[in-house]
DNA sequence: TTAATAGTGTCTATCAGACACTATACT
DNA sequence: AGTATAGTGTCTGATAGACACTATTAA
């Protein structure tokens, strides 16, 4: 109601999830202050509304090419304020997509394993708690949502995704079963038209119209790494 | 990485959920600039951590003792940033609580129930998105976590926490089922000590200890009102 | 040929929802 | 007595998870 919270400075961080060689990983850039530890990318607020903020540092970041077919992109929450170095208070609000691996190109900053992240320390303090609450919002969605399909390129099969599903909640899912739960959820995937013709081997799908999962798909009991 | 954001100034808004009389009900203060309008109880962003300011916001708003037994409080989302009449950007920081309508006394404002300020249209137009999300947050919420039972004054009996979650969902619930759910989850509720000595009717429980229902309670399909 | 994976069929334990019935309390 | 609510027992359909089996591909 009042003005007078002065001097805050607000910047939008976003996780960049995507699955590399089968693992859960995210795009982050060397900081110059400090040398050799990372940040997650990062863009001030001005006048633009925060979820386009969200989509044009996603862009930036990942070297996305406009309005891409499927992705995902959502806002988590928002932490701080933090004391910079300089003085200035600043609150960051976090961001998480996902991106298939095959359509990024980082401009400044390379994809990156999350857990060789977690491992190595070399992620800034304040971005690990936004990486963990980021993977734990996927981890979440895939449950009852669709998105685990924008990590994947058309045409997929059925255990590619399943592999997504495997890389994202770090556990092994049981392939006949979980081919007749994508399989029962009307348009989660629609098979491929060419399927059958020249091609051999596991069949091909696209992408549903579906957004939500209904029944849900949920993780095995007890399965967190 | 730069303070060059400048203007933007930072408030925490909030939205203290209850069931008042059965209804899904909330707090909301009369503005000044607008007459007649209502708007959620507010606070600028100084040095203080935002989950800081969440609770005291909150306490001061509904007037709670510091403490108090149960009650919730959860970040929901950012919102913004919008240009206010004297051209201030700002950026609200929305937080939902749950909280017992017997332990309630409003500073500044008042209980309304949460149907009633749609229909009205008296809310702020910003403090409806952030109702909105508040309610569909809390919906989500008593799905999968104990967090209902802060919305009762112990001891309660089973129907009394029933009546919560049927005005919460706005849907009827088997009276049957919901008990089995309920004291099908280990430390849901606990049984009152006193319970079955003097007093008749209704079994009396207090809040347990468990935080997440195992297994999910799922509204009724195509539940929302 | 062998090993690994894709895919189908089927069985069982569990849970959600519905119904029937008894017990208690208030009028 | 009669009505409303609390609470128990039980049935049915849907689902999750497990296992057995066949088909296909790649070495």
């Amino acid at each position: 109601m009042n003005s007078k919270s002065g001097e805050i400075a607000v910047n939008v961080a976003i996780a960049v999830l995507t699955v590399k060689q089968g693992r859960l990983s995210v795009v982050a850039e060397r900081s110059v202050s400090p040398p050799g530890e990372l940040h997650l990318p990062t863009v001030c607020v001005g006048a633009d509304h925060l979820d386009d903020l969200g989509v044009s540092l996603l862009q930036g970041s990942a070297g996305i090419k406009h309005s891409h077919d499927a992705l995902f992109l959502e806002q988590l929450k928002t932490y701080g304020p933090n004391t910079s170095g300089a003085g200035v208070r600043t609150i960051s609000v976090g961001y998480v997509a996902l991106v298939a691996e095959a359509i990024i190109s980082p401009k400044n900053g390379r994809v990156f394993a999350v857990d060789d992240l977690r491992e190595t320390g070399a992620l800034a303090d304040g971005d690990v708690v936004l990486l963990d609450d980021a993977v734990e919002r996927v981890r979440s969605k895939f449950e009852y949502t669709t998105v685990a399909t924008t990590l994947v390129t058309e045409p997929f099969t059925i255990p590619e995704l399943r592999r997504v599903y495997e890389s994202v909640w770090s556990v092994t899912l049981h392939p006949a079963n979980f081919r007749r739960k994508v399989l029962a959820t009307p348009a989660f995937v629609v098979a491929d038209v060419n399927s059958g013709n020249q091609r051999r081997g596991p069949e091909l799908f696209h992408r549903g119209e579906a957004a939500l999962l209904h029944p849900a798909m949920l993780r095995p009991t007890g399965s967190d790494d």
